[in-house]
DNA sequence: TAGATTGTTAATCGATTAACAATC
DNA sequence: TAGATTGTTAATCGATTAACAATC
């Protein structure tokens, strides 16, 4: 992890997807590989794997390869999925209950340790390791727990409201699902958007411009 | 919608952008705006939005700018919003059970008609506006309905039959929350991924490196 | 007509790919 | 040593931005 500066944001997106194939390799033991032959395994070029994994270090060793093992491991590190950033969930309705069920933070360097809503009848369900609170109580939780991302599953209008508490709150990183957006409001965040109509958008103009 | 043809994928995925964009501006019975004023709203540069505009027709007019009700309607047009591709939910989990419910799909394109599930405990629920069934069923429901597009909530270990078979039945369009890779089995087939994981952990990236 | 703003061409910038010398 | 494969520089390609003539 020696001179991870001025990546771009193109590379960066990338690192996950190296991961995840490294992860998998990693699994079936395979102990090295090469730019070539990852390239093709991941529908790639090879210039673009050496090019991509030397922005952060040499991890490869001439005439050799990479070794499967190490490569995953320094690209975990560079990810931080090392990390327990704490993290809590804004919203506990179908999107927000799916996530806190499904997702496994532990290994994306995130815990979860809160989750909140403002709707009474879901104050107090569990749902995944968390119990939904009282969005009232945001700010005591954040101050006893130093929370520092949160994952926003309301919608857009109620976004800006509870945004701006948190980011009174020392919070600075977001996952977020709504259209709200954060960055024109706070430019130092950093945020992370889902945006899974435009994903479904965007599927219907590939089917409806097949041919074109 | 006159020459759209060989349009990049970057283009392409701008385009539900300028649609939410001009869809707010003409709920708030805004009649015309300049590329330079929409620009600054969507905090892009006014050249871009004219050359992606222009990709698919003048729409704009000189030294008047574009009519947003009528650029509105035409990029509806463009993306194909007025479809109603018959669509199909594989897997009714935490996961497929919030799109079930909280997917606008008739405003993007899709007309979900139904869902399926392996899980004999999920098979008879209701979720949305849809009834799950026994994912057996698959062959006779799709030959019945002419399916289009299938929607993908199933971990990837179970991706690859259940593709399969939906293949088979004529299915070419994917959105696909596995990771799964669809295209590199069926070339031909339409994909959108969703990976939840892949974005959270950019976000653990850019939060770990923050100040690099 | 004068002012505004597009459509479009040309210039710039950044990302990807190719090539190859360095080296294990 | 010979063969393989990296790290890195140079060439290419594509996307973004700037400029401006066309025109409403």
């Amino acid at each position: 992890m020696s001179k991870n500066e001025g990546i771009s944001m193109s590379v960066i997106r990338r690192l996950p997807r190296y991961y995840r194939f490294l992860s998998e390799l990693d699994e079936q033991h395979v102990e090295r590989i090469s730019s070539n032959k990852l390239a093709q395994i991941m529908n790639v070029t090879a210039s673009q794997v050496r090019q991509d994994l030397n922005c952060f270090g040499g991890f490869g060793q001439q005439g050799y390869g990479y070794s499967v093992s190490a490569l995953r491991q320094e690209i975990q590190n560079i990810l931080g999925l090392h990390s327990h950033y704490p993290a809590v969930l804004i919203g506990a309705g179908h999107f927000g209950t799916a996530l806190a069920n499904h997702v496994d933070f532990q290994r994306l360097g995130f815990t979860l340790i809160g989750g909140f809503d403002t709707d009474a009848s879901k104050i107090g369900m569990t749902i995944g390791t968390i119990v939904v609170q009282d969005e009232a109580d945001l700010e005591s939780f954040c101050r006893a727990h130093r929370v520092e991302a949160a994952f926003l599953c309301i919608p857009k209008q109620n976004v800006e409201s509870t945004l701006n508490r948190l980011y009174a709150l020392g919070v600075r990183s977001y996952w977020n699902f709504s259209h709200y957006d954060i960055t024109a409001k706070y430019a130092d965040a950093v945020v992370e958007n889902v945006h899974l109509s435009d994903s479904l958008m965007t599927l219907c103009y590939r089917m409806t411009n097949r041919h074109a």
